[in-house]
DNA sequence: CCCTTTCCTTAACCGGACCTTAACCCTGCG
DNA sequence: CGCAGGGTTAAGGTCCGGTTAAGGAAAGGG
């Protein structure tokens, strides 16, 4: 699932584009003025913003700047009805990733928008990381070229995680990437974390998936491959905690 | 340094697109082709593609289309004289990140090469000071490019100050960059302060937090850096203050 | 239709990272 | 000497991620 921000002040226009937007799928939040979206896009993470740049309050080029120099790489569109090279060059310097003259037809802004939000996770037919290999059509893991099994949801968290490309992937996403909407409330995700990573290190993957402070997880390249052979549980190691036996 | 292959067959368009990529400083690969393309592209990584859709004995799209079956998700620009929404849907669909329709100014191509590649080499914001890089999206400190772990109240110290540039931050607002309306009321500030400081040290930064008189804090380089070897400990400084132990 | 397997959920627990707090030390200055 | 401002250290507590095991639901095979 999409999130995008639009960023537009006239109203029936917008009202146009969310319509549309939301016919693919994607779900939209709106802000009709500049200082409204910086907040929204400082306080929330999107997958794209589409950004006119004559906005109340702020303009749209001062907005993507200021994005921009909060280190925040969400990906933006321009949206304006100046077509002048001197603006759209304007525009790419501020940071803006795309730039859509106006009027345009609804399918390419779309096509861009989907473009941008999965660049090279929608269209791309497997992933890899390491040694690890994700084919998105049969949904096998290989370590190796070695398919491995995973449970589904697993696969979901794996997948989810490898389209980040190695960024860090908020809690949140995760959690909506394998229940949608209503995501337990348990410590559910943990385990199956858990249960992903047991498997990753049975299958002797050279990736690993890390915790990242109150924000979320990613996947990383495992920093030491001693190359000595793991027998799964042949070291006793002191994973055992507190447990009087063992 | 940015890397690009162009995909084009005409070959006086050709030739002049790469004089105009590499006066930005952008080093150039050139295929004829798309058998040629398809190969270069499965070789060598490419910051960017800018692929022609008419070519001889492998189109466009069907390069685009296979390289992302490979499970490449190098950023492809679509180039092409038909400006059609379906031709630019279709594009989309196999997997382009942008499309332009020629004729087109250079300098928006340029533009929208540089778009492609820096956000793929998530070459955002950087902030610097002496032998320390703070990369803001990623919430990274490193010390001579090597990362560092920092506490998240640590990495918010040390983003604010970074962020005057050397110039002094007035206590009041170090306080808000962390807590924002409601700081605590003990010496947090100094103990985090301080934790900050012991980081840099182990991190053997060459800058340092210096306090300044009753106002605030700001950073500096270090004045000297007697290149001995420092274990941390190793010296007998009167870091010991009255206790009777040791 | 039942049994087995697989998988998901839940809860309890551990341990570490982190923040806060408070006490103490130093230096400089009136 | 006393005070103020900054620096240092250690103790306590909380929060969060990791681990484990048990119970139940769904799927698949006999």
């Amino acid at each position: 699932m999409i999130r995008v921000l639009l960023v537009e002040d006239d109203m029936g226009l917008a009202g146009n584009i969310i319509d549309y937007l939301e016919l693919e799928d994607m779900v939209c939040d709106h802000a009709a003025n500049g200082v409204a979206a910086l907040s929204l896009i400082q306080k929330h993470p999107f997958d794209v913003v589409v950004l006119d740049i004559n906005l109340p309050r702020l303009d749209g080029l001062s907005v993507c700047e200021r994005v921009r120099e909060d280190g925040n790489d969400t990906p933006i569109i321009m949206l304006t009805a100046r077509d002048q090279l001197e603006n759209k060059l304007e525009g790419f310097q501020k940071g803006a990733d795309d730039y859509l003259v106006k009027p345009f037809d609804m399918p390419e802004l779309v096509a861009r928008v989907f473009a941008l939000a999965y660049r090279r996770s929608s269209q791309v037919k497997k992933l890899r990381f390491g040694n690890v290999s994700l084919a998105m059509g049969s949904d096998v893991v290989s370590v190796e070229n070695v398919p491995i099994k995973l449970s589904p949801t697993a696969f979901t968290l794996l997948k989810a995680l490898l389209q980040q490309q190695g960024k860090v992937l908020p809690r949140e996403r995760l959690l909506d990437a394998v229940w949608g909407e209503d995501a337990p409330e348990s410590n559910a995700l943990k385990v199956h974390l858990h249960n992903l990573r047991k498997s990753l290190v049975q299958a002797n993957a050279s990736i690993e998936v890390k915790a990242v402070a109150g924000t979320g997880f990613c996947v990383t390249l495992k920093p030491e491959q001693s190359s000595s052979v793991q027998s799964t549980s042949a070291e006793p190691k002191s994973t055992n905690k507190g447990n009087d036996q063992w």
